[in-house]
DNA sequence: AATGAAAGGAATCCCCC
DNA sequence: GGGGGATTCCTTTCATT
């Protein structure tokens, strides 16, 4: 990772698709070395695969919620339950374990408002181990920059 | 919207550096109607863009936290000031404007714990109208197959 | 709207530096 | 590690159905 690297993913961050020769051009490469090195990368896991990002409302996950997640018991097979099963609820796009008031933070993307309640009563809080659930609905989202 | 362009989207959400015939050839299409779909989403903002996705350690991004913020006032003006000076904080990766017990719920991504002291001592604490900050500092996090 | 052909461009590989 | 050039494949456009 020297400063080309660092050029080269910060560029393929902000526009994933760019073609390698242009690619090339911004970072003050030929093409051939530059795709070496993006191979690399690849193959090191630096960059772990390339995504198109969506407009949420357009593919049905208009409302996107944070839920604060306690668990009643912390034993591992309590633990091990919850998380694999949270992964594979609908509507999870991400599962934060992390240290505060909550044992888990879940990054939730539904339809809308009724989505989330179904979501909420049916299938996140009959999870094992779920002693309650607070709910953070966004209203609006800023976004930083290129990401 | 059809079934097509649902495919579509679904397959570059997976692999956004797929080649047009590839993606053809997955969704049932020739090249040449599946990028005019894909031309069309693009233009109408269904896909917004193309990123590469990067491993956050490697970029120097290894700390992944959540921080509830609530503001002492909540005036257009603070709140508009807020929000300008928030999305410029490096670091900040997005801003939820939420309901609940706090105003906004930031998602942070630093180097480490000591670049998240930083942050929360001196950048965050610092802004218009800051009240209070609760931090939930991820210490591993579970993601939903494709995304 | 989809197809298929054709031109132009890009990705990729091999070899040299 | 970087560069140049040849090959192959892809992208893109346009005429056609």
């Amino acid at each position: 990772m020297d400063e080309v690297d660092r050029s080269i993913v910060a560029v393929l961050e902000a526009d994933g698709r760019i073609s390698n020769a242009e690619l090339a051009a911004r970072v003050g490469l030929s093409p051939s070395p530059c795709l070496r090195r993006v191979r690399r990368l690849e193959e090191t896991g630096v960059i772990r695969g390339y995504r198109a990002v969506l407009d949420p409302a357009a593919v049905g996950r208009g409302l996107r919620v944070f839920a604060g997640v306690r668990l009643v018991r912390h034993g591992r097979a309590d633990v091990v339950a919850f998380e694999r099963a949270v992964v594979r609820l609908p509507g999870v796009v991400q599962c934060h374990h992390v240290t505060g008031d909550y044992d888990y933070l879940l990054h939730v993307e539904v339809a809308d408002l009724p989505a989330y309640e179904d979501f909420h009563a049916n299938r996140l809080a009959g999870l094992p181990s779920v002693a309650a659930v607070t709910s953070y609905v966004t209203m609006k989202t800023l976004s930083a920059g290129s990401r």
